[in-house]
DNA sequence: CAACAATTGAGAGCACTGCTCTTGACTTTG
DNA sequence: CAAAGTCAAGAGCAGTGCTCTCAATTGTTG
């Protein structure tokens, strides 16, 4: 099984180097040295190898993210939260077609099999919120700094459900500001991968990184 | 020239039915009646046709947003910036082969051009630019909810060029956290249109978005 | 060791794509 | 009325995903 893992490398290559819609089983081939046909003993079809390279992206994006947070002290929660937040910036740079795959818009006509793709898929976001709540339970968590904005009851019912499938403590209010400060992260990453910001306007482009993270520090209510 | 925007509006609705990768000229020409080689003059190539695609949905955006703020009063400006962005995620959710064209990942190969897409694509930001300006101008901006985060000097660097080209009052903190919702908002929408939250981890999308528009509003300090 | 079975790659082929070029018909203009 | 311009058709090239058959190689078993 050498073949599979070199069909899987050299898609990762081509990705890198051309982007997802322009993956080709045929130009994979030929860099495998074997004509087309030979590669569908392998792969069921380029879908397929799209879901291999999307799990093999997770999982490289989730273990850097492990890493640089296991890096951190135990204690200092708002380092782990800066940690996890510049480890996803620094992959998404190094690897913007896969980051795209990932967190891009859906490719057309493929639909990413939930039963392979879930787990490692969501471990970036379990990683932080288990952050968050773990600065909850050692009272860390200062959720007074913004107004108080009520949460509509149908919400509150998502919410009760992720708390109890994951186990947490933190309350509703920390749980959304949670959600936004997630999606934020990854709003400012993809702004930058995707060119949204142009090529000029902002040319400090780190420190604009690492004054949003100290921004949404403070609306999470981390202590710094 | 009705046949170009014939091939527009067809090529809009490939777009939404099958997602900007897939789209394709001879599809076009054929729903159009016409042989594929036939669409070639009024449309240099693809990417033109991509290009106009680009500028319509940009059109389209920045039309629903402006008037969305418009219908809010001139000096409710938390109105007006909850105004733009539920306009922004309702035009994403019912057009998200266009949305995901504007702000997903890049199609590979294709290079926009800036001279005819930035103008149209920096609709809405300027507009909310414009919206935390005026608050601010009208004393309506408190920047002292949240801790205060230093910023670096090559940061206000590029925050005082921006100041100067849209000729902006608002000091450095205010600028960056407009900054921050920005993205955040688009972050946001993006999750629900691109499926990042799975199918079913939250059912109440619509509270989901107007809480995290009302933390937002408190992180940019406008008050409501 | 020989016979059988399983695995593997090659090649042809189908339907599709973007795009170019030439040819012929039609319309407008001088 | 003839010249000039406009337009669509069709053939063709190179590429794509994918399926099928066939031959060669390899592994296994009696």
């Amino acid at each position: 099984m050498q073949t599979i893992a070199d069909i899987t490398r050299l898609g990762r290559e081509h990705l890198a180097l051309h982007g997802a819609a322009a993956l080709s089983l045929r130009a994979v081939a030929r860099d495998l040295g074997v004509v087309s046909s030979a590669v569908y003993r392998y792969v069921q079809n380029r879908d397929e190898l799209l879901t291999l390279l999307l799990i093999d992206g997770y999982n490289e994006l989730g273990d850097e993210v492990g890493a640089a947070v296991d890096a951190m002290p135990e204690d200092d929660f708002a380092g782990q939260f800066i940690a996890l937040a510049k480890a996803v910036r620094s992959w998404a740079i190094r690897e913007p077609a896969s980051y795209s795959l990932l967190f891009g818009s859906p490719v057309p006509g493929y639909q990413a099999p939930g039963e392979r793709t879930t787990v490692p898929g969501t471990r970036v976001i379990v990683r932080l919120v288990g952050i968050f709540d773990a600065a909850y339970r050692a009272g860390a968590l200062n959720a007074e700094v913004l107004p108080a904005v009520v949460i509509p009851e149908k919400l509150a019912a998502d919410l009760a459900a992720i708390r109890a499938e994951l186990n947490l403590a933190a309350p509703d209010t920390s749980l959304t500001r949670g959600v936004l400060v997630w999606t934020s992260v990854f709003g400012a990453v993809s702004f930058e991968v995707f060119g949204q910001y142009g090529p000029d306007t902002f040319t400090a482009r780190d420190e604009l990184f690492e004054h949003q993270l100290r921004v949404l520090q403070g609306v999470v209510g981390l202590q710094g």
